[in-house]
DNA sequence: GCCGTTTTCGGCCCGACTGTTTTCAGTCG
């Protein structure tokens, strides 16, 4: 309906804006929005006022809306769909429509290749021939790259520019800093003198990653990559503007329209080039992001954080919570040997960690046997593998590597591993690895149920770009976990990022315990765990917030005080 | 259509670029 009311144009804007707005409301909703309507609190929603709930109301109710209906018969919706394409804005596509009463997308690519839509007042060649290669570039880019490749691809493009001498300043901005779990291109912010942004911008165009320049000024460029086709964009700055221009860049456009109101109620203006006085243009901040922060009376807030979604009231209230950082982390409590599916024996690894992370504990948690493909473990070979690793611990001189399993969930919600096993456990994940196309929350709750069971390993199941999550009831999971004293996962996989920062966000909220772990299945992997981390932080959570920032004395009181509870139920 | 530690009416982020204008509308980030 918003993209309706944009095409209606001037005097709907702000209607369409009032649609758009409640429209990323629902979308990011917790709960399903039936919920809502029973509880009587659609309304207290932000952006959702009286006229948008009775539409929400009628949709649940008959499925249609009589008002979306009407408009529909009015307008081309079929050509809306294209609004999403770079230079198919709401206005042009009314004028084509109402020109040459074009009302399909076929009609307008044909029209657009026969150059009928050049002779149009306002759409000369130039303008159709960027409309035309728009839409190939988007038909052929919608995928987006995961975030730990676009951490890489960005940080190795940052080397490369730091070598150019007259470059001050330079980072990683947009949803790349934000730590989004995937990217659509990689925004760079560069400072320096005003005579030096010609040669940097000719250096930058020129390198030899570069595929296509599709755009090339004094402040700006914009190139694909040869690699993987992705856009990467640079703008160039001066010291003077830094804060203000790494703020607008970084995002999101929610947080930096919101922050932008923030400072006209206190009659100052915020933009790229600084906060200024609204009345007299005297600059009062923009060199650091703090110092802008400061002069709108907030606490500054972490580039994860900044979505919009409650961060701005937080900071004026100065109530931003110090976030979890990579060093909280005491243990990573999933991964696997080569007794199962991983690439190094269990000492090998043990040997890699100790070397190369500041770690109190791992557990190894090889598969258990119904995951054949994955060589998982039957139970004698558990018992075997219990004792390797205690002789492990002797030659290492301490209780470094904790016994662990990441056990099956089977189709009826058992465990593909015995209790008396488990029992003689230090740790135990347990996972669904087949169902996919089915509701697995009753699965999920009656392994939460399971008094051995510690924690739920990648509890949606996704595989981003490949394999959607599986149904499930993601807030009767929470009250499981919650109720069960099991901690869920924030597998660090990067196709994984599972549970996802809104579902982590909403059991943060319960208090449900949550643990980030690698899931390495060779060394290489256990870097991932600064990726669950920077996810962890987009879900605003603090080093209480992650089981595995306790030390191991604390975790086995927490996993004990599990086992006396729901035993003490089932007696 | 929504919202309110200046407001229940009158606002709704800000600036740059583009293509096409002859002073600006539309689009983008």
């Amino acid at each position: 309906m918003s993209n309706l009311y944009k095409y209606i144009g001037t005097p709907e804007r702000f209607r369409a804006l009032s649609y758009k707005k409640a429209s990323n409301v629902l979308d990011d909703l917790p709960n399903d929005v039936t919920e809502y309507i029973q509880n009587n609190t659609l309304e207290d929603l932000p952006g959702i006022g009286e006229s948008i709930a009775d539409k929400i109301r009628e949709y649940i109710n008959s499925g249609t809306i009589t008002k979306y209906e009407q408009l529909k018969k009015e307008i081309p919706h079929e050509l809306l769909e294209m609004m999403e394409i770079k230079g198919f804005g709401p206005q042009s596509i009314k004028k084509i429509h109402t020109v040459l009463n074009i009302t399909s997308k076929n009609e307008l690519m044909k029209a657009l290749q026969s150059g009928t839509i050049a002779t149009i007042k306002g759409f000369g060649k130039k303008r159709t021939e960027a409309m035309l290669e728009n839409l190939n570039l988007y038909q052929q880019t919608e995928k987006r790259m995961l975030l730990r490749d676009a951490l890489a691809i960005g940080e190795s493009i940052l080397k490369k520019l730091q070598k150019i001498p007259e470059i001050k300043n330079i980072e990683l901005a947009g949803s790349l800093r934000r730590r989004k779990e995937t990217i659509g291109d990689i925004d760079i912010l560069i400072s320096a003198n005003n005579r030096d942004r010609k040669k940097i911008i000719h250096d930058f165009t020129n390198s030899d990653m570069v595929k296509k320049i599709l755009a090339k000024g004094n402040t700006k460029a914009s190139i694909t990559l040869k690699q993987n086709d992705k856009q990467v964009d640079v703008r160039i700055i001066n010291d003077l503007e830094w804060g203000s221009a790494l703020l607008y860049f970084t995002g999101s456009k929610e947080h930096n329209i919101h922050l932008r109101t923030v400072a006209k109620e206190k009659h100052m203006k915020l933009s790229e080039y600084g906060l200024f006085n609204q009345i007299s243009y005297v600059r009062i901040a923009g060199e650091t992001e703090a110092s802008i922060y400061q002069a709108l009376g907030l606490q500054s807030i972490p580039p994860e954080m900044r979505e919009d979604k409650g961060e701005i009231k937080l900071a004026s209230e100065q109530k931003i919570p110090t976030l979890i950082s990579l060093k909280d982390i005491k243990g990573d409590l999933q991964m696997h040997s080569n007794w199962s599916d991983g690439t190094q024996t269990i000492e090998e690894i043990a040997r890699f960690i100790k070397n190369h992370f500041n770690y109190k504990y791992i557990a190894i948690t090889d598969h258990s046997q119904s995951s054949r493909i994955a060589n998982g473990l039957t139970e004698q070979q558990i018992l075997k593998q219990i004792i390797e690793i205690k002789a492990i611990n002797e030659k290492l001189d301490e209780a470094f590597i904790k016994t662990g399993i990441e056990v099956d969930i089977l189709a009826n919600g058992n465990l593909d591993i015995s209790d008396e096993i488990m029992a003689q456990l230090d740790w135990v994940t347990a996972s669904i690895h087949s169902g996919f196309k089915r509701d697995n929350t009753d699965r999920i709750i009656k392994a939460c149920q399971n008094p051995y069971v510690s924690c739920i390993g990648h509890p949606t199941g996704r595989l981003i770009g490949e394999r959607n999550p599986y149904k499930l009831d993601i807030k009767s999971i929470i009250e499981t976990a919650v109720s069960t004293h099991t901690a869920l996962e924030i597998n660090a996989q990067p196709q994984r990022m599972d549970l996802k920062d809104d579902y982590v966000f909403l059991a943060r909220e319960k208090a449900v315990k949550l643990v980030i772990s690698t899931d390495s299945h060779s060394i290489q992997q256990l870097d991932f765990m600064t990726l669950g981390v920077d996810l962890a932080k987009r879900a605003w959570c603090k080093p209480s917030d992650i089981l595995n920032t306790m030390t191991w004395e604390e975790i086995e009181k927490w996993l004990k005080t599990k086992k006396r509870h729901l035993m003490h139920e089932m007696a």
